[in-house]
DNA sequence: CGATTATGATTAA
DNA sequence: TAATCCTAATCGC
């Protein structure tokens, strides 16, 4: 489930559930019960995402920061919840919904000091206001390391992974391969507003959108090329497997 | 019912 | 590059 939209969205969702409520904040798995019982009793204040980071900030200062990884999930129910199903690392209870969290990548309390060194190692998030594009345009233009891989490098730009990545360079008939200092400036902020769109449209609909509602993904795990049909083709760029259509993206020189 | 897989990222080698 | 962490759903036998 997670790239960006994903927490954007969670953090509007949890921001509407929780804030200004007094929660109830526990471990039924039992790994966070020590920093959950720091928690408990307190008020939320504040839910922000930035890049695929969820940051829950509390009265007590604290705040509580957590990155899905590959696997992890935050579930929503009504309160009073449920008995919890599987393994719980959190579960935060508020007055009217209950969120449970499962395989975490990042579950920690930190402080604000802390918080902003994290955001401060993110590059631009298109979902942020005021991003800034030509921040992460100049980056790419000045790097010759594939685009592939530019695409999810954190600190180039926040909040992409491998589903965006793979449908971006797709749509715009860029390899994957092709190094950043080889494109046009055009094509790199193209890949920016395209990224951008598709990342609202996530927010929005709670889904990965990309090409179109019915048909969202062209390559991504795909056999054939959604919009020429040839065959495609998997390669392994930036540490991740990527599906690329060698018609629509012919290899770089 | 074990193996594999998944929209991630860090650490070690 | 490989190993590692985290959880649940799906796949193959």
């Amino acid at each position: 489930m997670p790239e960006g939209h994903t927490l954007h969205r969670l953090a509007r969702d949890q921001r509407k559930d929780l804030r200004g409520h007094k929660v109830s904040v526990s471990s039924p798995q039992g790994r966070f019960a020590d920093s959950a019982a720091l928690l408990d009793g307190h008020i939320v204040e504040r839910v922000d995402a930035y890049g695929k980071h969820l940051f829950i900030r509390f009265d007590s200062g604290d705040i509580l920061h957590v990155h899905l990884g590959l696997i992890g999930k935050f579930g929503r129910q009504p309160s009073p919840p449920d008995d919890p199903v599987g393994i719980v690392r959190l579960r935060i209870e508020g007055p009217n919904a209950t969120w449970d969290l499962r395989g975490p990548t990042v579950c920690r309390i930190i402080d604000p000091l802390e918080a902003k060194r994290v955001v401060a190692a993110l590059g631009p998030d298109p979902l942020r206001r005021g991003a800034d594009r030509d921040r992460f345009v100049d980056k790419v233009l000045r790097s010759p390391k594939p685009i592939g891989a530019l695409l999810l490098d954190q600190s180039v730009i926040a909040g992409i992974g491998n589903v965006f990545r793979a449908e971006v360079l797709h749509v715009l008939g860029v390899h994957p391969a092709t190094p950043g200092d080889q494109l046009d400036r055009a094509t790199v902020e193209a890949i920016w507003e395209t990224l951008a769109r598709w990342l609202r449209d996530g927010v929005r609909r709670n889904r990965i959108v990309t090409n179109t509602l019915a048909d969202p993904l062209h390559v991504y795990h795909r056999d054939v090329c959604g919009n020429c049909g040839a065959p495609t083709v998997a390669l392994e760029i930036g540490g991740r497997r990527i599906d690329v259509c060698p018609m629509c993206q012919p290899a770089p020189l």
